[in-house]
DNA sequence: TATATGGAACTTGTATACAAGTCGCGAGGA
DNA sequence: TCCTCGCGACTTGTATACAAGTTCCATATA
């Protein structure tokens, strides 16, 4: 349901290994052993199990009885779906956060907002600034449902959106153009909120969740071994 | 994610344990070892643990390291959350459904309702006719995701629903009224669908799905252990 | 040559012993 | 009497040996 810290060692793994999967450092498709992995971290297989079984329910890993364990394919219908669910109920609960939203928490919401400005301004590497700008995204979002009161509705994407974040990863991860478009929406959907402008916040909505997957297709091509069924 | 069959041991004992779970024959709040477990299933603690861990991602389980291992108290309002989740992605999904559904496939919602027409008829249990029709509960609304291809967002939503499916037993498990009107409901959505009345469509979506939650409150009272922060 | 067969080398699944926390109760002392 | 300490009985966490299934290739056989 969602993500619970763990005892320490295969929480560590896992994280690790998430990481490792999500910035494609282990492609999809690749194979991973519970005895090589547990080597690597020194520790025996037990935690690495666990750890396994995790991703898995995530839909990170594949665990295929006595044959092996595989980084899983990127599945572009099930991503699509994901977007899907993010649309409709982003709309749905922003438009709740209007009616009731505490004017108090502003400060938050700026807050998130000046720190993307910043990191946008900064002169850095793109895969430095993909990563934290991506960090500082899902933070804008989060604290979203958190004033919306809807924080079950919010880790349950969590839980889902990690196929998907592989995915932009892939795509598009660090470019500027990218990030300043998600940066400008923040801010337009900010605007809405305080506005109560429902329509083009549904708009908005709509474009800034399926930008990013809608463009850039033609790259899905170069390494077409990492897709699910792309016929 | 979505529940997958493993091995066969594990999977076994985990289902057999949801259903514990589920039937509340394990109540909220109990505690469950893996020694004891593994006992009952004359295996060892391996598979029970993988069981635990699969129960544990559903939120069914909660395990406290080196503490115990208990039934999750029932927590309302992330039932309330979820529920509110099924809601507005059952009217998007079904709205979509009005404008792209294939005629052909109709014999198979009208079989399910002439089903869920039979249980209540046949003379049986409160017991085995509140089991056998939410069943075919699950049935119908499974049948209307896959007809509007969204079969993805079902498997979502069904990895989460189980935490609602508890407190409905708890609340009205068997109640033939409760049954009779769910079935009136499958009747006029579908009907509603067929007609393209969206309006009523959402409307009807959002009485059927809130039914149960609402009513019956006082029983929660005369448990009140099993549930999580009343106050 | 083509085919069947068996075994080696890998994988994950399972059982089990032990490590390491947590909790509570009771003995001993102030 | 009340407090403190420590031991013991529980829990889950970890390591490890072995079981069991899959794959593949070499070898024996028709």
């Amino acid at each position: 349901m969602y993500t619970k810290k763990r005892t320490g060692t295969s929480e560590a793994v896992y994280q690790k290994l998430k990481e490792q999967i999500l910035h494609l450092e282990l492609p999809p498709g690749s194979a991973i052993s519970e005895i090589d992995t547990a080597a690597e971290f020194e520790i025996s297989r037990t935690p690495v199990r666990d750890a396994f079984r995790m991703l898995e329910s995530e839909g990170l890993l594949e665990i295929r009885p006595h044959i092996g364990t595989f980084v899983s394919l990127i599945d572009l219908h099930m991503i699509s779906d994901i977007l899907y669910m993010r649309e409709v109920l982003e709309q749905a609960v922003l438009k709740d956060l209007t009616a009731s939203y505490d004017k108090s928490q502003e400060f938050r919401i700026r807050l998130i907002l000046q720190k993307q400005r910043e990191l946008l301004d900064r002169e850095s590497s793109p895969d430095e600034l993909g990563r934290a700008f991506i960090i500082s995204d899902n933070e804008f979002h989060c604290a979203l449902y958190e004033l919306a009161g809807k924080q079950t509705v919010m880790s349950f994407l969590g839980s889902v959106n990690s196929q998907y974040e592989r995915f932009r990863t892939f795509l598009n991860f660090g470019d500027h153009d990218y990030l300043m478009r998600l940066y400008g929406d923040h801010n337009r959907i900010w605007e809405c909120i305080t506005k109560k402008d429902y329509d083009e916040l549904a708009n908005l909505i709509s474009h800034h969740i399926y930008d990013g997957f809608n463009s850039n297709t033609e790259v899905v091509y170069k390494h077409p071994e990492y897709f699910k069924a792309l016929n």
